[in-house]
DNA sequence: CTTTGTGCAAAGCGTTTGCAGAGTG
DNA sequence: CACTCTGCAAACGCTTTGCACAAAG
């Protein structure tokens, strides 16, 4: 989806939701959508200073939030003490395998358990709305380096 | 696995690990002992003020760190800001179902989520050590709320 | 008597919020 | 103009930590 679209649905989004459309908001969107990694508030607010443009931490914080209802960004936790976002636009449902060593993130679909935990659910008599699953493990480049080590 | 047992095997672990046998850690470890739910350290700090033991909160988060060491405690992220610890004596792994309007916590342990797992870390090189699975949905009696209210 | 533990209160850390001035529609 | 936003700094909630005194081995 073209950069000019998304923002035009922002918009549009915005005004359905009774806000309005600021230089800040436009600028935070236009970052998160050159964003394919996973990143936290804090960093994204300090890179945007980087770059020379002045959002505050506050600020971020709560657009980011609107750009989470608007199912632009994704929120997740990756063991960390602080969340992780994610732009989701023309991307679907994944979940993630964390390295321990080297804090890698690698993002997989597993549809079979994806099948399971409805079963789950439906046994237990839930509706499930959500989930949240991550592997925690050692990747291949840090397992090598294990190896060497022992060597 | 008998009170006694654990407590002999908790005064053994302290000792390997350098550490001593205090007042404040053995009742820490009989209040976990009596505990079947899934609780956070804040509050587990105020029942046992209110149980007329003194233990500081420091205390508490340093001796459930030490428990969760020893895996006497699991500690689990089940969607709120807070951890939250279980009591893992004679308790095989499960996972989480939380329901998203009443809190309600229901364990499960399905083997071919499990057994997927293991699969989606092989297929990316990754040693799996661990994960984290919660569901989050609303429970048959919420739901039942639900229709009564459409009602 | 040496070493570790405890309680307290303060600090940390990510995140949220109250407020006064700035900007949008 | 009326109303929402922003930035700031202070507040927050959970957790950790520095320190002086207490207790364990």
């Amino acid at each position: 989806m073209p950069y000019e679209e998304i923002l035009d649905r922002f918009k549009a989004q915005l005004k359905i939701m009774g806000l309005k459309v600021t230089r800040e908001r436009v600028i935070i969107l236009e970052e998160v959508m050159k964003r394919k990694d996973h990143f936290d508030a804090d960093q994204f607010a300090a890179d945007l200073s980087v770059g020379g443009v002045k959002v505050s931490r506050a600020t971020v914080y709560r657009t980011l939030d609107i750009l989470h209802d608007m199912k632009i960004v994704h929120k997740t936790t990756l063991g960390h003490k602080h969340q992780h976002y994610e732009n989701m636009v023309d991307r679907a449902h994944h979940d993630h395998l964390v390295c321990l060593k080297c804090d890698k993130v690698v993002e997989f679909l597993e549809p079979r358990i994806e099948e399971l935990q409805e079963k789950v659910c439906l046994d237990h008599g839930f509706v499930i709305k959500d989930h949240s699953l991550q592997l925690f493990g050692i990747c291949g480049d840090c397992t090598d380096d294990d190896a060497e080590a022992n060597n």
